[in-house]
DNA sequence: ATGTTGACGGTTG
DNA sequence: TCAACCGCCAACA
């Protein structure tokens, strides 16, 4: 089985420049609608990835909560990349609370079948894996 | 097997 | 709008 962060970074792939989605609408594109909170945790750590190869294409920025919060301040210090990134793409971040205004850049996502062909292309890339090994 | 850990989300006051 | 509370879930030890 491809585990679930592997799911979340395929659809965090596909968000396109200048658009967001939310935690949650990443968790019901992989029928997993109750799986917001492992979304954020599957993103967390790919900002101090972006030197991996296997990673540093994945634009984790693109993922705000569905009010489009921006979570800065993670252990005590302020943490501003995200709102940076997604400046420098053409979002305009709202202060002091940071929001993206989501009815402007809101990304539709993917279909379910476009989710499906996505998740299959994964299997198949992990069963050549496999039997490589 | 079991408990912990959160870039969440919905509800409530 | 805001904050406190609570339920969920996947990965990891």
């Amino acid at each position: 089985m491809v585990s679930f962060y592997a799911k979340v970074y395929e659809v965090v792939r596909c968000i396109p420049t200048g658009k967001v989605s939310s935690y949650g609408r990443i968790a019901r594109m992989l029928w997993a609608p109750q799986a917001s909170r492992a979304v954020g945790y599957a993103l967390r750590g790919l900002r101090h990835r972006i030197h991996d190869p296997d990673y540093s294409d994945i634009p984790w920025h693109r993922v705000v909560s569905k009010e489009g919060i921006i979570r800065v301040g993670v252990q005590g210090e302020e943490d501003l990349l995200q709102v940076e990134l997604l400046q420098t793409e053409g979002v305009e971040v709202g202060a002091p609370k940071y929001r993206v205004d989501m009815k402007k850049h809101l990304w539709k996502g993917l279909s379910p079948e476009e989710v499906g062909e996505l998740i299959e292309q994964l299997e198949l890339l992990k069963e050549a894996a496999t039997d490589r090994a």
